[in-house]
DNA sequence: CTTAGGG
DNA sequence: CCCTAAG
């Protein structure tokens, strides 16, 4: 077998400096990364291959976190493909025939659901799940099936994601590696060669088998436009796709990536039970689609941001670093359809503020139910943000130098120089 | 296109 | 969240 794909773990020996990771892209990272990450990337959806690659890439970086469990192949894939045969199958059933199973559904779809956890969810995937999930995620999968969509992110958090261990290895193994010799042209190359390899191994259980490979042949070469960006970002503004649950929504503004939301699925039925409590993903859409504002439907009722998620904000920060957001959006919120790098970078704006407006009024308790922007956040939380805060604000300082203008002070916000 | 700021 | 100005 030809690993050249998946060497990434023990390689690019980056100096793990405990210390945000600032100056990551992929292409100053070692080749190797970057094309198993493209290798395990195209195949699946995004959401696991990124999360898989988060794996890898933060292993490969060095990054310090609290991954050590994450590499040693806890869970292994294998449901996946079910999942995807299992989706498709739906979905072709309820379309019954007709271009049901076509790459921009696909797409689209897969896109939509942008937490395929609730595909886990209402999958046999409990069945199949169950043994490679942790109790915690599974539990997890149980109780809060939101924030954290793919349960596979919560590895760094501090005081959070308790769950946090998770490892891929079977899929990886699997799907990753067969052919980079042609490292030239991973992406068509990949795309047409290893898609069937892959979905043999994969998709042995399904009869769809067929059509998905073809259909996976075109999804994959989509959207690899950059190399810079190892996933699109472009996405977002126009095409926050609302439908996740009925009618059609109609976007027909040109745009690099084709499909992404001509059609919509009624497949409401696959995603079944959502938490209401802990869910607030998908189910807004529900409330506002419908008439399909058509274009810009980028949702007024602002999507509530969950623990988890602000957790993830906070973990991509101490990997990335401040600033870095379209990296964090990338590669903690891949799978979010919305939540641009902006917003993600307003969420910490507002995080901050929170932060130590919490901690100026000294009363400490007395209610926390204070209407403040604190209210819903954890006191771990905050005390997470203003380590951040201050702990970036210092290696911004003497990165910079401090012989930076007389202004030291640079306008009085986060670069305080503590 | 990505960030920083302001609205 | 949205919009705009800078790089």
């Amino acid at each position: 077998m030809d690993w050249t794909g998946i060497v990434p773990f023990g390689m690019d020996p980056r100096p793990a400096s405990p210390g945000p990771f600032a100056g990551f892209k992929c292409d100053s990272v070692d080749e190797n990364v970057c094309r198993s990450v493209d290798n395990m990337m195209e195949p699946k959806h995004d959401n696991i291959a990124v999360d898989s690659f988060l794996g890898l890439g933060m292993e490969n970086m060095g990054i310090s976190s609290k991954m050590d469990e994450f590499s040693l192949g806890l869970i292994d894939f294998s449901f996946l493909p079910d999942v995807y045969g299992g989706v498709l199958d739906h979905w072709s059933k309820q379309q019954d025939g007709e271009a049901a199973l076509k790459p921009e559904i696909l797409d689209g779809f897969l896109d939509e659901v942008e937490e395929v956890e609730h595909i886990y969810a209402s999958h046999h995937l409990s069945s199949t799940a169950n043994h490679f999930l942790p109790e915690t995620q599974v539990k997890k999968e149980a109780s809060e099936v939101d924030g954290e969509p793919y349960g596979l992110m919560n590895f760094s958090s501090e005081s959070y994601s308790p769950s946090g261990s998770i490892g891929l290895s079977e899929w990886s193994k699997e799907t990753t590696v067969p052919h980079t010799e042609s490292s030239g042209n991973i992406k068509d190359g990949f795309a047409t060669t290893n898609s069937d390899e892959m979905h043999c191994s994969s998709y042995e259980s399904e009869d769809d088998r067929k059509p998905l490979s073809t259909l996976l042949g075109s999804w994959v070469g989509r959207g690899r436009s950059r190399s810079k960006n190892l996933f699109n970002t472009s996405r977002s503004r126009l095409d926050s796709h609302s439908g996740t649950k009925s009618s059609v929504s109609y976007d027909f503004r040109p745009r690099k990536e084709p499909l992404e939301n001509y059609i919509h699925h009624t497949a409401e039925n696959t995603l079944p039970s959502h938490d209401p409590i802990t869910s607030s993903e998908s189910e807004d859409d529900i409330s506002l689609t419908i008439k399909s504002k058509s274009r810009s439907d980028r949702r007024k009722h602002q999507r509530m941001w969950t623990i988890d998620e602000v957790v993830k904000l906070l973990d991509g920060i101490s990997h990335f670093g401040l600033g870095k957001w379209t990296d964090i959006k990338n590669f903690f919120f891949h799978s979010a359809s919305h939540r641009t790098p902006v917003d993600i970078r307003d969420k910490w704006r507002n995080l901050l503020k929170a932060s130590y407006s919490n901690k100026h009024n000294g009363d400490e308790e007395g209610e926390e139910k204070r209407r403040s922007a604190a209210r819903t956040i954890p006191k771990d939380i905050l005390h997470r943000v203003r380590e951040l805060a201050s702990l970036h604000s210092k290696s911004l300082s003497d990165f910079h130098g401090s012989s930076r203008s007389p202004s030291t002070s640079r306008k009085k916000k986060k670069k305080k120089k503590k």
